[in-house]
DNA sequence: GTTCCAATCTTGACGATGTCAGGTGACACT
DNA sequence: AGTGTCACCTGACATCGTCAAGATTGGAAC
């Protein structure tokens, strides 16, 4: 769970979901895996159109016909990163029915998808490497985006607090981003002081917690 | 103020700042000023160093000499973006003693110097495009980071809060650079929403109120 | 069952990029 | 005058993304 390599090799002759398989089982999927692994390798900088071609034992030129660009690519497997975001983000809310602890669950899902799809997150919020404009990007990061917002609106409208909702979801969204992307050199600097490795999800309880507190204070 | 550009151009045998001026003026803050200009226009991925030497009129293996590597570069752009937030840092608590509009004065600073120079926040985080293991770039980012931890500490010793100065210093941080990078994503939604577009100050100013308020509520 | 078509993938080529090896010129010092 | 070092250039190479054109396949039409 959590995890976005969900078919099977199917090496030859196996037709995918959707009648995708004529010569190659699924090569559309096959190169998103790719791509995945060559972006947690080398890093978003270090992507390689050619090498992911390579990895999935095609020509040099085969995404193109399926992506289009290096950018159609980066953006199918974006999409593919605010999809299983968006299904671990249902399945975080669905162990309670407490908004606040909805919210924490939410963090640390949010955090364990950024470790565990490394290779996607390095991609989601990428404007210069991505297709922004793509609408199906659009809606799928908006999908992502109103699992939070709804467990925000739930929250503010539960305890009659006199927020704004969208302020208080930028918050929390803003919170976990950033912790996400500063993760690890926060673990630097706590091992450049005391020594130990703060744990994250423990951080992202704490951070809610004081969070909920400063909103409930909200005048 | 908060621009990093600060050596004029000094066409010819004006000697740089510490006897770097031979035959160029100052040809390795001039391709740092090209790089960021690149970056600004085409995004981190579409950075090219040759076109950097390109418009810094010399060849295209000119930079290698300064710099060694196309991540040396980048890396000494990184180091220049955080002494230019080390210092927008130290302008922004100079006008108050108060510790909580200090913290709101550096969240602001730090949105306001992420968008005047772009160029170099694009890459001050990025792992793979630069030498994270650099120590001069590390130190730079701790001389940043320790503003904020100062500001913090003396925050919670003067109101004797019982709060981690660190996990206090980590929200602050990582909610500010969520919003960063989140920016123009809370832009987009709250045009499709509402219409009105947030003022990214104002937004700090509320999350920095919510924050404090929920430390000093912490047990 | 042959034909035809569209989809899938390959081969080959082009310009551009990062980096390496070796060269050129200018200044400094003896 | 000679020598070394620093700053930069020229040329070359492998690799990259992308385009044009050809090959191969599967399924439908007749």
């Amino acid at each position: 769970m959590g995890d976005v390599t969900s078919a099977t090799t199917a090496p030859t002759s196996g037709a995918g979901k959707s009648g995708d398989g004529y010569h190659h089982g699924d090569l559309p999927n096959a190169l998103r895996r790719a791509a995945v692994e060559v972006i947690e390798e080398r890093g978003a900088g270090g992507f390689s159109l050619r090498e992911v071609a390579r990895r999935a034992g095609v020509s040099h030129t085969a995404p193109a016909h399926h992506f289009g660009d290096m950018k159609g690519l980066l953006t199918s497997v974006a999409e593919e990163g605010f999809a299983a975001l968006h299904d671990a983000s249902e399945a975080a809310i669905s162990t309670t029915d407490d908004p606040v602890e909805q919210l924490t669950a939410l963090g640390q899902a949010y955090v364990r998808m950024a470790t565990t799809n490394r290779g996607h997150c390095e991609v989601m919020f990428r404007t210069d490497i991505v297709d922004v404009d793509d609408p199906e990007l659009q809606s799928c990061g908006l999908e992502a985006y109103e699992v939070l917002d709804r467990v925000v609106r739930t929250m503010v409208e539960n305890e009659q607090l006199s927020v704004d909702v969208d302020e208080v979801t930028w918050l929390c969204w803003s919170t976990m981003q950033g912790l996400v992307q500063l993760a690890p050199k926060i673990a630097l600097i706590a091992q450049v002081r005391g020594g130990e490795a703060p744990e994250v999800d423990d951080l992202i309880a704490r951070f809610t917690t004081l969070m909920v507190d400063g909103i409930r204070n909200a005048s």
